[in-house]
DNA sequence: CATCATCCGTGATGACCGTCACAGATCGAT
DNA sequence: ATCGATCTGTGACGGTCATCACGGATGATG
């Protein structure tokens, strides 16, 4: 339980709690396992806790009924997911699945909702997690409206980069996270052979480069350029 | 003063709160008002606390550099805004415009701050309120993502008819706001001749109708048909 | 290493929808 | 009541981008 406890402690999402809090937390967590492929809930089920990224990765996105998908989100280890529903008792809003094997911690609605009720500080936590998915969401939205097709796919190159992106070299970010074209296409909401083609020029122009299947961003400035409104 | 405290126990989005924190609140809110066609707060603005609305109506909305519009929600008397700023310190994320004089209630960062420190039950509140935009959020990518046009527009006056909605007789549902077409397809995401295609195409249709000057949803079913994805 | 599955590149085609253009309608203001 | 400003209807045109088609690359698996 240790590994838990430092996640809690020193992520990005979970950080930032007081020790005494964390340590509460930890208590509640049941640690469990999600194998390669499956779904770990969908959109319109019942949501009974929420869910934090020990290892492994996560992805959040919207399905239409002919089975295309918008992709919101890729979550690695330190971020939480299925919170909304320990706010209000609606169901998922989205549907979630694990491609590669993944660890969680489960926190539980009901346990949360005490533990909360006498640690109250924790939804201050809380809010600044939704509301930076919040922030998120709108900006996609913007990147949505405004942008034309190689702008989106320059927005959720940056995107992907602020989650994955190692600073390998002064100015390179490698994209620590295995993509596919099709990936790319349904977080930018285009065709996969549009996003091949645009990333392709790009490549012809070295503003990025691929190093052994993870994309690598080599001239930001550029996709800056393209991704802004 | 009573007019707040009205509100504040009674509308949507900030009712539930105990009597006690409805009254805290209240010592905190100072009254303001804003004219016709002015700018509340610009998107990129530094945030130094939030609103409620009182009388009148906001736009809240996105803007691109060339000056289109994506407009993202339109908050009647009861709803809040510019809350995002109360959680972390970020600078506002969309700009909130009042076309017709509006009467509002300010309430200071660190007043508020505070004011949570001493209740953070208040947190739980602000929680549902973040959450419920979230879900709002996610649910119009999800309509930009696979609905076209048509589709859209339909969603945008379902939409409308939450926040405005009357239902003025069995089956009739009046949405008592003042819009014109190029708000619609702000909201929308679309071109204003389109939208107005549209609309002129389900009013011949008896879908809706337009009852001096405000939209009226004739056949909701054929809006929910034609928004579902 | 052979086979199958997925992923990737690239052309051709055409639909959807944004843009332009403009006339008529509506509405406030003086 | 009149004028200007904004809003609305409708046609024509063209661009962006989705779709289809398919051959080659890459990578997993027995």
């Amino acid at each position: 339980m240790a590994q838990i406890d430092d996640l809690l402690e020193n992520s990005f999402s979970l950080g930032g709690l007081a020790p005494d809090l964390a340590a509460g937390l930890e208590a509640l967590a049941r640690p469990m396992k999600l194998k390669a492929g499956t779904i770990l809930f969908e959109a319109g089920d019942p949501g009974n806790g929420c869910y934090a990224v020990l290892e492994g990765s996560l992805r959040v996105s919207l399905l239409s009924a002919e089975g295309d998908e918008q992709l919101l989100a890729v979550l690695g280890p330190g971020q939480l997911v299925g919170e909304m529903a320990l706010l209000d008792g609606q169901p998922r809003s989205a549907t979630v699945t694990a491609l590669k094997p993944a660890r969680l911690a489960f926190f539980d609605k009901q346990a949360f909702d005490r533990f909360a009720e006498d640690n109250p500080e924790i939804y201050r936590h809380m809010l600044r997690i939704v509301g930076g998915r919040l922030r998120l969401a709108n900006d996609v939205l913007a990147a949505r409206s405004f942008l034309p097709l190689p702008g989106r796919v320059a927005k959720t190159l940056l995107l992907l980069a602020d989650s994955f992106g190692k600073e390998v070299e002064k100015g390179r970010t490698l994209i620590h996270y295995k993509l596919s074209q099709a990936d790319i296409a349904n977080m930018a909401g285009a065709a996969r052979e549009n996003v091949s083609r645009v990333l392709n020029e790009w490549k012809r122009a070295g503003t990025i480069s691929q190093i052994s299947g993870y994309y690598c961003i080599e001239k930001m400035e550029k996709l800056e350029d393209a991704a802004s409104m």
